[in-house]
DNA sequence: TATTGTTATACTCTATAACTATA
DNA sequence: TATAGTTATAGAGTATAACAATA
């Protein structure tokens, strides 16, 4: 074996210290709002992101299967949520119309309602958390700095190597 | 009651953006990195950060409630993982010197050896997954941005509110 | 034969409350 | 009386594998 070491693998102190900060301040972010969507709405983090791409979404469906891809890493775990949300009313699910085999989500008109309802206190815990502490401009320039790496997680590996695992 | 509306508590789009970005990073980042830490060392992150916290520190000891506070949000889910982590002889816990009520929780060689181990691979992932993204000045950048809002979130508001709540 | 989604199941993690011991 | 830590317990969430139905 003739590569070298690991010479550009190890991460220098600015990098490591990047790495911690991130996690750290989306762990802190994430435990917040989870305690304000269960006490505003009584929803999990992720029933919330489900609602939100749906209600985002042009005409409120989504397929379940692009849903587990952005949302939820597992298919059964999504299955699991749905099912939570679709007891409470708040999504219906339907087969999909091109392919028997799919099933649509649609968020109702209750789910909507509750999502305007959770919307308010998030951005405010939101600004209060993350945003009285960061410049607009700073704003701009932190999501200019997380898409590529957004981008690049979402295609390319771990993910769809597992998928591939899996099977 | 004459507060005015919430005019500054929405976001705007590009704080929307940078939000969601930022959760969606450090998500699958996270997952990613809970999938190396598995199998290099079946350890989960929060016993990868209790490890590396003790690791890094320099006496290789601190509380009990000092790893609480920084790395696990109650105290019967440090209790739960750092009995764990001494069951397989990674960490050993002693009554505080000072205190007879305190727990020091210390690294040992065994658990020294397995950061030790874990930690390569570990980098290898950040830097392909985040870094290889992100022009080392980026890194300093992305740090700077995030400090701020870390410092706030740690300090002042929802986790001493919960913890006074909690009593 | 491959893919979509669900189900059954087992497991990990987390939090609440009650409890013990020391300050 | 307040604090440190543990324990008991219960609940939420996730993943794996097996399965049914459609492509």
């Amino acid at each position: 074996m003739s590569q070298p070491p690991q010479p550009s693998h190890s991460l220098d102190p600015v990098q490591l210290g990047a790495y911690f900060a991130l996690i750290e301040v989306a762990g802190l972010l994430r435990h917040a709002v989870e305690q304000q969507l269960r006490e505003a709405g009584d929803l999990s983090y992720v029933q919330f992101q489900l609602l939100a791409r749906l209600g985002h979404s042009q005409t409120g469906s989504h397929r379940m299967t692009d849903l587990a891809d952005d949302v939820v890493y597992s298919r059964s775990g999504l299955t699991y949520q749905a099912g939570l949300l679709e007891r409470r009313g708040l999504i219906a699910r339907t087969t999909s119309p091109d392919d028997e085999r799919g099933v649509t989500a649609t968020i109702t008109d209750a789910g909507r309602e509750l999502l305007g309802r959770v919307m308010p206190g998030h951005a405010e815990l939101i600004d209060e958390l993350l945003f009285q502490q960061l410049p607009r401009e700073d704003a701009q320039a932190l999501a200019d700095l997380l898409a590529p790496a957004r981008d690049h997680m979402r295609s390319t590996p771990p993910r769809s190597a597992a998928r591939r695992r899996r099977r």
